[in-house]
DNA sequence: GTGGTCTAGACCACG
DNA sequence: GTGGTCTAGACCACC
C-alpha cells in the first residue's frame, strides 16, 4: 500500500504523509479506518519505527488522523475536508509554477491540453 | 539587482542561482555579460562569500556560466537554452500539482483561466 | 451509570476511577454499596474486563473500595474523605493554572466571577 | 535558563515547550531572539539532542518560533500573541478544575483568596 | 498487541 | 557552527 522512494530528496516521513493524504482523498482509506500499525509498517517497508511514528504524529497534529495509544491510528471524520482545504492553498503555488514554465518557452496550449487531459481522464470523486 | 530573503526556507545560494537564471531568461543579463564579483556581491548583500561562490559554482557546473580565473564569471552563449531545457523538466511536476488540485476539488475552469490570464497578460521579451 | 469516551486521551481505566470518585462524592454511590461486577460492567460498556479490573484495583489501593473475593467490590466507609483529601492536592495545580491565565492576559475579575458563579449555582449534597 | 524535572511524568520536550512559552510571555526571551542551539542545550541539560529538536519543532509548528537551518531557532514576531490566545482556551479547563475542588470540599473563599494573591503579587506584563 | 517518549549516534545541507 | 532526518534499540503505559 505505502511505497517509499529512498532515492528521493523528500524525507521519508513526508512521503508517507503525502501518500496517506492521497489514499484518503481517493477513498482508498476512509474515515474511521485504522492506519497500519507503526511496527507493521516499519517492517513491511524496512524502515525505522520512529520514522513511521513521525509521519503519524504529523498527520495527527494536522487533525487528519487521531491516534489512540494502545489502540491504533485512525482517520478523522473530516480528514478529507482538512486535506482539501490545505491543498487549495497550493493554487497560488501553481501560478508561480506556470509563470516559470512560460519563461522557459512552454506554450500556453501545452498547459491547457495537459489540464484538460487530467480532468477528462478520471471521474471526480466528491 | 540580486535580493536575498534570509527568512526563506530556500537556501541562499539557491535563491541566487534562481535569480541569475531568471535574469538571463528575461534578458536582463545577456551572454558574455560578467556577473558581479564574489567580493562585491558578498558585501552588497551582507552575505558570506562562500555562499556566493557556491551559487556561482552551481551555475558553472550547469554550464550556464564559465569563470575565468582572475577575471570573473561570464554568462555562456547557450545559457538561456540550458535553463529552458532544465525548466521544461518541471512540466511533469506541473502535472502532479494539477492532479493534486483536482483531488482537492479545484475545478478545471479555474486552472484554465489562470493559465490564460498568465499568458495573455504582458508578453515577456524572449 | 458509567460512561466511556473511547476517543479521549484519558485512559479508560482512569475515566472509570474518576467517575466512581465523582459518584461517591455526589452521593450517587454510598459507603457499603457494591460496585457493578467486573463482568457486568465489561459487557455493558463493551470493554475488556482487564480494564475494569485495573480501575477497581486502583480504587482499592487508594482505600476507596475494598473487594471481597467471590462477593464483589464495596465502597469503604471513609471513601469520600479519602477522595477529598486527594483532590485537595489539586489546589496547587489550580495555582499554576491561574498564573498561566494571568500571563495570558485573563483579568482577575474573570476568574473571580467564574468562581462565584460555580459556588452560587446549586448546592451539591455533600 | 531551562530546567528539566526528570521525575515528572510530563515529557521532557513538553517541559521545554512550556518553559519557552513562559520565558516569552514574561519577556525573558523576546521576538527575534535566538533560542539556545540544539547541541548547546542538549549538553547543558544532559539531554539527547533529538529531544530538544522535538521541542523546537513543536514550537515551530505552533508558529511561536521559526527555525532557519544552519542559522538557529528564532522567536517569531507574534509569538506572545499566539501563546496568549492558546492559553485563553484553558479558561474552560479552569472551570472543570474549580468544580472538582468544590466537590472536594474546598471553600469558595480559599479560591478567591488564591486568585487575589496571585494578581496582587506581581505586575501585569502587557 | 498498540502508540509515545527517550537515548545514542550517525549523516546531510547550509553558512 | 547550525537545524533536519534517520537508524537502532530501549522502556513505558494502555488494552
Amino acid at each position: 500500500m505505502f511505497f517509499i522512494n529512498s532515492m528521493s530528496s523528500e524525507p521519508i516521513y513526508e512521503q508517507l504523509v503525502l501518500q496517506a493524504e492521497e489514499f484518503i482523498l481517493t477513498g482508498i482509506i476512509k474515515s474511521g479506518d485504522m492506519l497500519p500499525s507503526v511496527r507493521n509498517l516499519s517492517v513491511s517497508l524496512s524502515i525505522n519505527p520512529n520514522t513511521i511514528q513521525k509521519a503519524y504524529t504529523e498527520l495527527s497534529t494536522r487533525g487528519i488522523v487521531f491516534s489512540v495509544p494502545g489502540k491504533g491510528c485512525f482517520v478523522s471524520n473530516n480528514a478529507a475536508q482538512i486535506i482539501r482545504s490545505k491543498n487549495r492553498d497550493n493554487f497560488s503555488a501553481l501560478k508561480a509554477q506556470i509563470e516559470k514554465l512560460k519563461l522557459s518557452g512552454v506554450k500556453e496550449e501545452e498547459i491547457l491540453n495537459l489540464t484538460k487531459s487530467i480532468y477528462e481522464g478520471g471521474q471526480h470523486n466528491d
